[in-house]
DNA sequence: TTTT
DNA sequence: TTTT
């Protein structure tokens, strides 16, 4: 069906990323990335309002960000939108929204690493395949096909 | 602070808009939003995984949502994602996140509606304005200002 | 260097794509699409300005417009901006702009092929794999690397 | 009809903006901006592919540029694609591609005017309204209502 | 003509 | 919890 789950943030990392490495090797980074935008409210006075975005990145890309990316820094991702289900303590189901990104730049150097990366480093261009993400047809054989799988925690 | 907070996604609706009048006249309407992608699992069965989106329209969106968009229509939409924080009746604290649309764009007559609307209606793009999103510095007088309220219940 | 070039289009094609196979096997479909805009002039009266893109696309996809697509038909796709040089016959150095599709969804079945195909086919979601366009590291022994060359007519 | 036509640019200005202000008031800024992408060629070569785009702004957005953006800054922009046809001096059919942005954000400050710009100025993040853009139905009166004309050189 |  |  036609369909179409496509999310293109621009903001900074509210913290450094935390990074999983998985049985199979896969690696899976988490970091909040704020988007803020300022307006004026009814009596005139500017307001900034911060959104929170919890930022999902897998396989190379989370080795990237794990090496390159840093809490303050400005990055731009790309991705989608998912809800998680699960059930709290008390058994209610509750829903939990992250942007799984397939695609990220970093565009500012700040906050905890300023004494360490590269100009190269720091403009690396990282886009997913979304061969791997998908149909895997193509994958090498030999290369772990546990992807992203179902039932991991999040 | 440059930033940006943007979503497009194509789906269906899974129900009629439900759309609120509030005080000063503002419209608000909301509606569960389909999109879906299918891929191959480790086993090589094809899976199709949904995703529910909560998409928010205020305003004339909320109106032409309200008149020209029904469950089943697959639609265009452009917005933002904006989380929500509540309390629950146990006092724990909640999120909600939803899409706020900008932009909607019917892209096929489907449900409830196939005996009315024309090729007009259905084909309607409509953008809501950043202007009142926004400063409203260019609103004329006699316009409500009180759109997108931060107390309302969500 | 932080750098992005995306574009995306829900238009109708004007034309069949017009498909070439090279010499190692790779596809090539070219076809133009209208986007179409409607405002009031400054007179009031609505004008409608249609807005032409020429649309490229490479090896899987390329062999899917060319089953699939037809004029007339409503497609979604995403892509980037490129703009080729050219000498003309007077030796001027001329300049065209394109569209180079990695992902295509058909959103409406219209045109010439109303006899045949299936939901399944009209539903077609289709995304290049970035891995090919670019780095092709992953790419498997034996698969034709010349995709792209920079040499093709266009 | 269903129409989409979006572009998503960040990339590094050529030339600092060239301004005109037109009859009414009107500000036009014209500036080239470079996307780049670098990839492996067959011989495992790596290619940096420099892509150039012809950026207009137009209106307040056109003023903010003039005074904050120059040659060398990187920008996010979002706008759409317009090609403008026009009779070279032979008589012959020219196409002109450009993007029309409709959003503008500063992401790095450099270049030349570094002694000058503060914070708050590198960060403007600036949005055209699309009621002026089309339908303007809103604009208040006395405001000059030949924005875009169709008549401009280009 | 930019940037890395 | 970020940034301006």
């Amino acid at each position: 069906m036609a369909s179409v789950n496509k999310v293109i943030l621009i903001g900074n990392l509210g913290k450094d990323p935390e990074v999983r490495h998985l049985e199979g090797g896969v690696a899976v980074a988490r970091f909040p990335l704020a988007t803020s935008e300022s307006y004026k409210d009814k009596s005139g006075q500017r307001v900034e309002k911060t959104e929170w975005h919890n930022i999902v990145v897998w396989r190379g890309l989370a080795e990237v960000a794990e090496k390159y990316v840093r809490k303050g820094q400005s990055v731009f991702i790309e991705g989608k939108i998912r809800t998680n289900q699960y059930q709290d303590k008390d058994g209610n189901q509750r829903y939990s929204t992250e942007i799984v990104a397939d695609s990220l730049e970093i565009l500012s150097p700040k906050g905890s690493n300023e004494g360490g990366n590269t100009a190269e480093q720091q403009s690396a261009a990282l886009h997913q395949s979304s061969t791997h993400q998908t149909g895997k047809t193509s994958a090498p054989a030999g290369v772990a096909q546990n992807d992203e799988p179902d039932d991991l925690p999040f």
